[in-house]
DNA sequence: CATAACTTTGACCACACAGTTAAACTAAAT
DNA sequence: ATTTAGTTTAACTGTGTGGTCAAAGTTATG
């Protein structure tokens, strides 16, 4: 049965995630992400012959998901704002359920700044075609910004918070878990009103 | 002679930064430390007993410097505007000299999300008192928007772009080290403009 | 049932790395 | 010149960890 094959390497995959994404992969043990997965070490090495080739396999599927679901969000055929909306709040729940994502993805495009290039082009996922349309629909609606400038500005408003949670959290919220996670949650229509107010401002028609 | 102890500890001080700084605390390797500082191994040992110690102690300094500085720009007695201005230019100045910082912070705090806050407190740097002035100040100036948004968002502006540099380079920029870098010093403008077009969009006295 | 193919395990290896130790070296103090 | 305190070094240790291997177990196939 290539069921069971399956199963023990999909465990392995979850297993492997997890660890990875929280503890990056100088900072992940073989190890832990065997017990994990509920097996030996041995077993791992089977699967998947090493580390290295183990975090590609599990780093691939991730960035292959997240990369297709900002383009898709950014191709549809709807206002500015709505793909703000969009964009904003598909991702903050992602975010609010893999708040290690951001960091672990940080420090493997700083480990290996090509990898996730490769894995992008590999899954022909091409962001840098978004952006000619991209601007053209900012001038069309009347907003005089660029888009490298709207989509990184957007970026970075909805993953930073998230990213730097543990010192958010206490020095601002007093460590307090669920203020901050609302304070999160409400930023999910904070976010796309400082942006429009923002862009608004851009425009030729404001005073 | 105590200079030369000094001499040695700061050699290594700096080394040890350099290297904790760009490969994180579990990537450092105590030997890359001494041969950067051009001692050997034990002696590293002799100074900071062990890589614990000489990190915390890097660490500190750092995060020391830092709080310091956004607290005294966020204490100014100027405009929000100006207040703006001036956090945004002197930390992308900062941040184009030390790329890796920003990841480094945002993995040591949550590694051990304690450490920075302890730090924090050992130098009187307590950021939640600002947020209540902060907060007035907006209002006077009838910006209706919160002190910890407006923080956080220009947090985020400046900081995240440089964070995921490796990633945006690449995507946005054709992988062109200039023309990011040039991105980079024009968002020393270019984010006092959204962030003050999108306060406008607050305050009262907008149609 | 027997053979072959695949899966799983425990014992083991090699090596990198943090940390130790004791001896050699240096320079000031008496 | 001798002692003393501080500095530097080379060689060593112990442990954690990625990875291997051969044998045992399991499942499918003739």
């Amino acid at each position: 049965m290539d069921t069971k094959e399956k199963q023990t390497e999909d465990k392995i995959a979850e297993a492997a995630r997890e660890v990875f994404v929280e503890k990056g992969m100088s900072g992940a043990r073989m190890q832990e992400i065997a017990d994990k997965a509920g097996i030996n070490k041995s077993l791992l090495h089977y699967y998947f012959r090493s580390k290295e080739k183990l975090f590609n396999f599990v780093f691939a599927k991730l960035t292959n998901r997240i990369g297709k679901m900002i383009a898709s969000t950014m191709n549809e055929k709807v206002s500015i704002e709505e793909k703000v909306k969009q964009f904003t709040e598909t991702y903050i729940d992602i975010l609010l359920k893999n708040p290690f994502l951001p960091n672990f993805i940080l420090n493997e495009i700083t480990r290996n700044p090509d990898s996730i290039i490769k894995q992008f082009s590999e899954s022909k996922v091409e962001p840098i075609k978004y952006l000619e349309p991209l601007n053209k629909q900012l001038k069309s609606e009347g907003y005089s910004l660029q888009a490298d400038d709207f989509i990184i500005n957007l970026l970075s408003l909805v993953i930073f918070p998230i990213a730097a949670r543990p010192l958010l959290q206490r020095l601002i919220f007093n460590g307090n878990t669920n203020e901050y996670k609302e304070y999160i949650r409400n930023r999910k229509t904070s976010i796309v009103i400082f942006v429009m107010n923002a862009l608004k401002g851009y425009s030729i028609d404001s005073i």
